[in-house]
DNA sequence: ATGTGTGAAGAGCTTCACAGCC
DNA sequence: GGCTGTGAAGCTCTTCACACAT
């Protein structure tokens, strides 16, 4: 049977949630609880967890660590994935430095610069290489996901190299469409819209 | 007639990509070219906008500027808002100099970070003030919408300060569950959930 | 000829209510 | 008693096909 894709992306709010409520010592979940914490109503949460399989325990609820490995192998989070970064400017360093990529199983193990006066620096541990090293660093490491950082201006040239580099998905932060091969999936972080969106609904 | 939310989700999707076209100077798009740019059905775009009146010409398609203007009014982003920015670190800084929200119509008219060192300088045009002025500061300027981008530890407490300030909405980089007061509407940008979902897809 | 506007049909998701288990 | 798991009903959104305008 198919999972609906707004089951799936629950998913992703669920295991957030989740997270928290393990390093906070709670053993034990609700679906109202949980529900409540993730703005959905409880019958949903249910639902959506009884797709994968008999989670709970009637008449107790949730074990929340058993919740999160289960949820992390139906999303396919039980390994360390490497990443790429292009463009090390204040967005670039602010993904090297962020540290919810560690908890969910990310590691950004290339960064890249054009600009001479970083290339060869450490940012949080990671060498700053040359952007013209790009093709050749990523297919050697076998790199998969990258995470766009430069430009507007920069963007769509950057996009058409990785692509070409064998990366299957992007996560870019240039506000403008990035047109891609079929076989390649990208996701526009556009931090102004997600602000007008926010406005929209007061 | 109630429009339904995935419409309304859908209208900041082709305000962007609009965006886009008329500063490429193209002035006429039909739904197919659209709907390919937003990766939306023809079928959808043309149903999505006649709930708003008939913005396009038979035969012809849509002008952009005309549709941008349409758009612009039913989403309330004809008037510039102005909004405060909580932490300037690496991503405090990234929003700052984010070229994206002056062309959406937002301006960061507020920066507070409680770094000493930071306090009364200026970046990208912004003074720095001391977050101890925060509650004073913004309902002297009567803002409505704040930026979070401060560590996860600080992050409850501001947004509790910033909630009794009279904020009514936030964006928030703190990948953790702020529980705020029903009248006030929050929006977490969680960068390893976009990762986790980006890879899902593959 | 081309591309919009739209009612009606269809598909998909959510809600409800309650049986079943701890 | 408390809370999960789930079929069936209800509802909302999407799709389709075609009339209609340029």
């Amino acid at each position: 049977m198919r999972i609906a894709d707004q089951t799936i992306g629950r998913l992703f709010v669920y295991l957030r949630v989740l997270l928290c409520l393990a390093e906070e010592g709670v053993e034990t979940v609700s679906s109202e609880a949980l529900g409540d914490a993730c703005e959905v109503k409880p019958s949903v949460v249910r639902k959506d967890l009884s797709y994968f399989g008999g989670f709970g325990k009637r008449g107790v609820g949730y074990d929340v660590e058993g919740l999160i490995k289960e949820i992390r192998s139906i999303l396919n989070l039980d390994s360390v994935m490497k990443a790429a970064l292009v463009g090390v400017g204040n967005i670039g360093r602010a993904m090297l430095a962020y540290p919810g990529f560690k908890t969910e199983g990310f590691e950004l193990a290339l960064a890249f610069d054009k600009d001479p006066d970083k290339v060869g620096r450490k940012a949080d541990g990671v060498v700053i290489e040359d952007v013209t090293d790009l093709e050749q660093r990523i297919s050697d490491e076998g790199i998969k996901l990258a995470i766009i950082a430069v430009p507007v201006s920069e963007a769509p040239k950057v996009a058409q190299r990785l692509a070409d580099a064998g990366i299957k998905a992007i996560l870019s932060f240039a506000p403008c469409p990035l047109n891609m091969p079929e076989d390649v999936k990208i996701t526009c972080v556009d931090l102004a819209t997600e602000m007008a969106r926010l406005v929209y609904y007061l």
